[in-house]
RNA sequence: CGGGGCGUGGCGCAGCCAGGUUAGCGCACCACGUUUGGGACGUGGGGGUCGUCGGUUCGAAUCCGACCGCCCCGACCA
């Protein structure tokens, strides 16, 4: 029977045994290495979709390169190489013999994308150039946790390369802005735009933006980046074209990412001690329905209506009919409630005969989430419900999200602040006063978001002038 | 990689301290029957070299050592 420990009482426990029991994910026979199981697959396929969809919008067009890439390359860049090289996986023999050049297993691919791009850029007609890649990359990381840290995670990196830095700039902000229209419309997660401090910033980067979410517990999860690479890479490179006025000029790459780690954030902002709690634009199963039925009779004629529902629906909703006769309907209820499923519908002997089924929300468990509605319509009622089901799981994790916002304006307030949630806090900009207050809380800077305050303020640590707030918090 | 905890059928555990016949229990699984509007019940079954290797002993799940793995708290990170 699943058994899944409540959240108050070990929220890292309650993590893993809703990815266990929900059947999301497994543990591989390689340390930090999770397999995804067909549902929890089938949740990444969605995001990938709503993902894919919007980055194809925007103008990139999909491709593939190497999963190895010379060691030579990752060293070309030095911030790049101090940051990667304590996690990079090496080849070292291929075929039986040693490599006269080891290949390092891509932890993230600017090195092999700017050779090429080298290769294919030679006038500022050819700019922009916007390719996103859908792959498997692997880091090295001393500690890993399923779907949130793995040493192979699969994700989506998009390149890009333009004329000027403006345009670089403006690319980084409108992929951030992408980002978070996913999160907000899709994955139903409120999040914190921001740009990252020089301690935080993706290795190589001239800047790095993320958008960061608030887990169930307060802590916040980086769940997108979003980097300006500057010149960085296509000096390393040599990435140049000639502009209008037939002068070389080096190029200006971006780079942004979004991870298999989305799947955990979804897990952890909206489940509750029943288990998953999926958004209706991810779940793999929008609708469950549930036949209920004690004689052979009672059973043709509810599973006679359960087809003509399959009918209505299935064109647009993703569902299925459990009709399973090993298991009883209350524990089919159980079942697909730990399982996410945002909306059941309940059809038995008095729903045939008086031509209504029972509409039943996972967010809004027990008697207070049911209905009864009229068969005819059923479709248009379903499209309503999920619908409503999406935007209130976004108001309530927003709700969640204010909840835990706090604005602290001494140092002891700032260390209450991060043991609940996020604090937003006046900061000079010191890498020294952000290694205290990490050394001091273990709560990290997150971002100076992208929406500030008006006015200015005194540093929480230093009491130095400050022009910016950041937001502090402990994160996964 | 440091500190703490834990490895016993698929899951959750007892047994270990005080070594001794066929290693138990709940759930899950298989068969049959009765059940089915919030995790049904009966009867009968199947499944474990007790994480691995080595040592002590007449005898090891139990004692000793090493190693491996997992979880939690840190340092590192999407």
């Amino acid at each position: 029977m699943a058994r899944i420990t409540p959240r108050h009482e070990d929220y890292s426990q309650w993590y893993l045994d809703v990815i266990r029991e929900a059947e999301l994910a497994d543990y591989a026979p390689v340390r930090g290495c999770i397999v995804f199981r067909p549902y929890g697959y089938a949740i990444w396929e969605n995001i990938q979709a709503a993902v894919d969809r919007r980055f194809k919008a925007h103008g990139y067009r999909n491709a593939y390169f190497p999963l190895f890439i010379p060691y030579s390359f990752i060293q070309k860049e030095k911030e790049h190489v101090s940051g990667f090289s304590p996690e990079l996986a090496v080849v070292t023999i291929g075929g039986g013999e040693t490599l006269e050049e080891p290949l390092v297993v891509r932890p993230t691919s600017e090195t092999i994308i700017g050779y090429m791009y080298a290769q294919w850029i030679q006038s500022y007609r050819d700019l922009p150039l916007r390719i996103n890649q859908w792959c498997n990359v692997v880091r090295w990381e001393k500690r890993t946790r399923p779907f949130l840290r793995t040493l192979e995670f699969l994700w989506q990196e998009a390149h890009s390369v333009f004329a000027t830095y403006e345009e670089a700039e403006e690319e980084a902000l409108r992929v951030l802005d992408l980002y978070t229209d996913f999160a907000v419309e899709d994955a139903a997660i409120p999040v914190v735009q921001g740009r990252k401090s020089e301690a935080e910033k993706f290795a190589g980067a001239l800047r790095s933006y993320t958008i960061e979410a608030m887990m169930g517990d307060g802590r916040a999860l980086q769940s997108a980046t979003s980097h300006n690479l500057g010149q960085n890479f296509s000096r390393a490179f040599e990435i140049r074209f000639l502009d209008a006025q037939n002068q070389m000029q080096y190029a200006w790459t971006t780079s942004h990412g979004l991870s298999t780690r989305t799947v955990g954030a979804v897990i952890m902002a909206h489940g509750d001690d029943k288990g998953l709690i999926l958004p209706p634009r991810l779940a793999p199963i929008q609708v469950i329905v549930v036949p209920i039925w004690k004689s052979d009779e009672e059973r043709s004629r509810v599973l006679e209506t359960c087809e003509q529902v399959r009918r209505m629906l299935g064109p647009e909703i993703r569902m299925e009919v459990d009709a399973r006769e090993e298991y009883t309907p209350g524990w089919k209820f159980n079942e697909w409630e730990l399982r996410g499923v945002p909306l059941r519908i309940e059809i038995g002997p008095r729903d045939v005969a008086e031509r209504q089924v029972v509409l039943a929300r996972r967010d809004q468990p027990g008697a207070p989430g049911k209905r009864v509605v009229p068969m005819e319509g059923l479709l248009d009622a379903v499209h309503e419900t999920l619908s409503a089901i999406q935007a209130d799981l976004y108001q309530r994790a927003l709700a969640f999200h204010k909840a835990h916002t706090h604005y602290p304006e001494t140092y002891d307030q700032l260390r209450e602040a991060v043991a609940d949630g996020f604090a937003w806090a006046w900061w000079c900009g010191s890498p020294e006063c952000e290694a205290k207050i990490k050394a001091d809380t273990t709560a990290t800077n997150r971002c100076i978001p992208l929406e500030q305050p008006d006015g200015r303020g005194r540093c929480i640590v230093c009491n130095e002038p400050a022009s910016e707030m950041a937001v502090f918090a402990r994160a996964y």
